[in-house]
DNA sequence: TGAACATATGAACAGTTGCTCATATAACCA
DNA sequence: TGGTTATATGAGCAACTGTTCATATGTTCA
């Protein structure tokens, strides 16, 4: 068949760059979740410290705390302190193209 | 603070969303594994078979099997029989951009 | 029809995930 | 300094995920 030259291509594509999509997917996985995209939501909107987050998730602070730190481990967050507060916002806006890519295609 | 005014908002538009965000985050699941990345990837290059997406992602064809259902299932690919094989392709390019999305934040 | 090939499906299982509970760390203020 | 508030962290656990193995379904062709 004609079309083995194509897939032995992309075979070859896929497998070189095989750390690339483990990178993609876990990237995703961080979006995977509702908690966390609403979270990254908000913050697409304004920075908000722990408190205010647990409020309108209606979740635990420390299940909100948990989420957050896997956050910022993935550099999607970034944090300032004031005073007893935790202030969480947004290190890019990346986060803000990604939701609204998938927001598109729900809305079909 | 002022800024309080603006968090309720927030939380308003997100509580009454919720079931949006549910929806946006059971997409970015599929899109949470590496396997089904490279298989979505693929596809965007050409339409295959099972037994070829088994070959290139050296699992199981049970396994690709199994990952195309969930992929069907969720509308982001299609399927035509040809002969013995059933030949898989992406249904619309919402799958290319997103990946593409993804793709530009890790090149960072 | 029956053997060979291609794909789908169900059960089982190990690994992962996201939560709660209890507790630790840290800053503020009387 | 001690009490209060804000956040972080670790253990434990139930639910979920992705794979494999065994087997079923479906198509082709001699």
């Amino acid at each position: 068949m004609e079309n083995e030259s194509v897939v032995s291509k992309i075979q070859g594509a896929i497998t070189r760059n095989s750390e690339l999509f483990e990178e993609l997917a876990n990237l995703y996985k961080i979006f995977g979740d509702a908690s966390r995209v609403k979270i990254l939501c908000a913050l697409t909107q304004s920075e908000m410290c722990v408190s205010e987050i647990s409020e309108f998730l209606s979740i635990t602070q420390s299940a909100v705390s948990h989420q957050l730190r896997i956050l910022k481990t993935s550099n999607l967050v970034k944090t300032r302190r004031n005073g007893k507060s935790i202030i969480y916002s947004l290190t890019d806006d990346h986060v803000r193209t990604i939701i609204d890519c998938g927001m598109e295609h729900i809305a079909e």
